[in-house]
DNA sequence: GCGACAG
DNA sequence: ATCTTGTCGC
């Protein structure tokens, strides 16, 4: 169902490819408040080598309902503002071979956060038409005051005076993370999700469990398990 | 011009 | 992202 990957050359053609799909992105939409399927997606690398890895986790209880790996080559190099083009290809193979559709997406980095408004996460949204949602880890852009040091304690992280996210504290006491949203979801239901997912770590299930599915998958196509070792 | 810079 | 041991703490 997703639309493929068009992979740049330079990134000057990746940068005009962002700013032609940043017109189909719905930064406003409610999106959904207790979504049953939650897909956590995330890569891992070596070298050239690389393992994508979606996990879809169910309702409440945030059981594994399903898991794919994709194993691949590094297509376009890492440059910050361009983070999609590195691990989209791969990630959206994965999706694709998912057999249930996931209600929200829940990527390692930014949406609207971004220099040009349109990061990994709002890249991912347009591509799939699925509802999706940044959580990073470290500060990219914008500023921000600290937030309380109580779990789902908050600040606006804001960029040329607008608010693009929120800097959002997971548990008490520990470094919080950056929430913004991507495609088809607002922020208070991005943040409401994110606190959903984060009952006893930092980071979501989603995210936690995405990225050791892609370190394994890679040990794994490094020793030339499986099939598609290429 | 110089430094910063998701993963 | 990745390179990397032990160690402090729940």
């Amino acid at each position: 169902m997703p639309a493929a990957m068009t992979m740049p050359a330079t990134v000057h053609e990746a940068e005009a490819i962002q700013e032609d799909l940043r017109t189909r992105l719905d930064p406003t939409g409610p999106g959904p408040r207790d979504p049953a399927l939650v897909a956590g997606v995330d890569v891992a690398y070596a070298g050239d080598r690389l393992a994508a890895a979606v996990v879809v986790l169910g309702g409440p209880t945030l059981e594994v309902v399903e898991q794919v790996t994709v194993p691949g080559r590094v297509a376009f190099d890492y440059v910050p503002g361009l983070l999609a083009f590195r691990e989209l290809p791969s990630l959206v193979e994965a999706l694709e071979r998912l057999t249930v559709t996931p209600d929200l997406i829940v990527c390692d980095g930014y949406g609207v956060a971004h220099p040009r408004r349109f990061g990994l996460a709002c890249h991912l949204g347009v591509l799939t038409g699925l509802p999706t949602v940044g959580v990073a880890k470290t500060a990219f852009v914008g500023s921000h005051e600290e937030p309380g040091r109580e779990r789902g304690s908050w600040s606006e992280l804001r960029l040329d005076g607008d608010v693009v996210g929120r800097v959002l504290r997971t548990q008490d006491r520990i470094k919080p993370v950056f929430v913004s949203t991507g495609h088809a979801v607002d922020l208070e239901t991005a943040c409401h999700n994110v606190l959903a997912l984060t009952p006893h770590h930092r980071l979501p299930e989603t995210t936690r469990a995405a990225d050791r599915l892609s370190r394994d998958a890679l040990q794994a196509a490094l020793k030339g398990v499986g099939f598609n070792s290429r």
